[in-house]
DNA sequence: GCTCGAAAGGTCAGGAAAGGTCAAAGTCGT
DNA sequence: ACGACTTTGACCTTTCCTGACCTTTCGAGC
């Protein structure tokens, strides 16, 4: 643990730590002077280490006056589960296995009956128009988004 | 948050909140005056911030007694959330529309910041290995997706 | 009424100040 | 020596702010 990417990454999440509201906002150019490091470092850091599945959202702004704002998820979806969930819907998935992920997380109590039923229903209303060759893709997308924002805490 | 566009805007928010009926009317010159700004500067926050898209109209009259109306367009209307939902994303919608839709619910506080963010960061992941083609229908069936999930309830 | 000048607001292009991207080079463990 | 991860730097895009110049409206004086 003794490079450069894993020192700013402890030090924006120690920050984290103390910031109400579990938001933090800097500046790319200052961070870099900092760690004494080029900028696009620090994009490095950002897109391998903050990433949703890890339970932070990173918005940023150009420009003058332009920011970095990092986010951590009130849902933090535990590592094991939210690769679980990636691992289990991959890039494509049919409707008969997106079904029977949902009676799965039923079943686990960690969806309600209408919950389930909303997401179906949802999966195929926006499936249907769709070009058959994208119904996989985009239920997986449609599927992974929904899901993680139910199993948020 | 540290540039002047976004504090002329917050001050004009404020103002907003404060205004009966969501209407506030000024003057350019004067509002530059205030902020110590040239008065173009008005206009590139107002065509910038208080976009249709982000619920806001300004009308304009010039000359002698002229003035800069903003109006705040209010969604709570007692139609139902999904058809407001379906009707103000439709089939298809852009990355900026998207943003600036995610940014009105917002504002009108029925959705807050992390989950702005989350929503605004699904739509990017998903859509950016898709044909340029496809990206405007699937992102419009993941923000209708998402947005009809985190406002229910 | 007309004309003209003053008092609004509008447009646009350019420079400066952020942050973003990508590929090549470097490092490190096995 | 190989592969994965890290670091760097050259070049790109977006956003902000200003200033020079343009258009619209009103009203005073003819």
């Amino acid at each position: 643990m003794g490079n450069l990417a894993d020192y700013i990454e402890s030090y924006l999440k120690r920050l984290l730590e103390n910031a109400e509201q579990g938001m933090i906002e800097l500046q790319r150019r200052e961070l870099a002077e900092m760690f004494r490091c080029v900028p696009s470092q620090i994009n490095y850091v950002l897109t391998t280490r903050f990433t949703p599945d890890r339970g932070y959202v990173v918005e940023t702004r150009r420009g003058g006056g332009g920011y970095i704002r990092i986010v951590r998820l009130s849902f933090r979806p535990s590592q094991d589960r939210a690769s679980l969930i990636e691992a289990e819907i991959g890039d494509e998935i049919t409707e008969r296995r997106a079904d029977s992920l949902l009676l799965r997380l039923e079943d686990e109590g960690l969806l309600d009956e209408g919950d389930r039923a909303f997401v179906k229903a949802v999966l195929e209303r926006e499936t249907e128009r769709l070009h058959p060759s994208y119904r996989g893709t985009v239920r997986a997308s449609l599927l992974k988004a929904m899901v993680m924002l139910l199993l948020r805490e």
